[in-house]
DNA sequence: ATGTCCACCTGCTGGC
DNA sequence: TGCCAGCAGGTGGACA
């Protein structure tokens, strides 16, 4: 279930079996995911150290003491399981720590990726190129919004999910945050006002602190073998809440398009 | 350029 | 019990 909230709860559950471990062996049990692996993928990365673990809106990022970066990306369905007492059939990629740790990336639709770029160039990996600020960094604002919004008359909840504009949101917390900030999901981009930006953007953010939260508490349970996750489905508002009550009392509705459901409150959000 | 749709892939659920 | 349609958190490429 990998947006930004997710993809940070991995690398914090990530962080304690890898920081600082020797990549004693690394496996493929298959050629691709998305894409091919790197074919010098093993090769760069066996031996080497880890010496850092950081995230980029929805990637996550491995830094070696080689001058190399591991960036994964989880797709849909993909999940590093901690220290695993069975191999499953979609257990792609394994690695093993020299304290005899294993993480194993398992990705049933196989629409995650991995890839190993020099630390030193990833600004120049593609996906990072044009993509937009970090949601919970410094450089996303209103005024931001309001410059990218201006003239567009998609609507506003396509343009948060495009990651040139803002990076990390998917179409969960996408969802969530329009019904805090209580703004149509529909509604043109171009024609939400600056003060009701600022309600967006307080909201993205209130959204995406709060699953990280409710994806911290359950870090102990990430490090189990199954790699079950708490996460944050109890607190969703809208989300997978089709026929339900809203806090308002109307009923949460849903509309499919482009094969992506939509959850909203037409009461509370204009 | 902008906006929309679809393919990629497997697994699960609900209806018949 | 089986079958089949519909749905799922993302991304990128192909359209009009």
């Amino acid at each position: 279930m990998p947006e930004l909230p997710e993809v940070e709860t991995t690398i914090r559950g990530l962080r304690p079996v890898l920081q600082g471990a020797r990549i004693e062996r690394l496996l493929l049990r298959r050629a691709d995911l998305r894409r091919p692996f790197p074919p010098d993928l093993g090769q760069r990365l066996t031996g080497a150290t880890v010496v850092g673990l950081a995230r980029r809106a929805k990637y996550g990022l491995i830094d070696t003491d080689r001058g190399d970066t591991m960036i994964f990306h989880l797709g849909m369905s993909g999940r590093w399981r901690v220290d695993p007492s069975e191999t499953l059939t979609h257990d792609h990629l394994i690695v093993e720590t020299g304290a005899g740790r294993t993480l194993a990336l398992n990705d049933p639709r196989r629409f995650g990726s991995v890839d190993l770029i020099e630390t030193a160039a990833i600004g120049d990996y593609p996906a990072f190129v044009a993509m937009g600020p970090e949601p919970l960094g410094p450089d996303l604002d209103a005024a931001l919004l309001y410059r990218v919004f201006e003239g567009r008359m998609a609507p506003v909840k396509a343009m948060l999910l495009d990651q040139r504009i803002v990076a990390g949101l998917g179409n969960i917390y996408v969802c969530e945050a329009l019904h805090v900030a209580g703004i149509a999901p529909s509604r043109a981009a171009g024609r939400i006002g600056l003060a009701r930006l600022e309600r967006l953007v307080t909201a993205i953010r209130a959204v995406l602190v709060a699953a990280i939260e409710a994806g911290g508490s359950t870090l102990r349970d990430y490090a189990r073998p199954d790699g079950e996750l708490g996460y944050f489905s109890k607190q969703w508002r809208v989300y997978g809440r089709e026929g339900e009550a809203c806090q308002c009392g109307a009923r949460v509705r849903r509309r499919a398009e482009g094969g992506r459901s939509t959850f909203w409150c037409a009461t509370c959000q204009r």
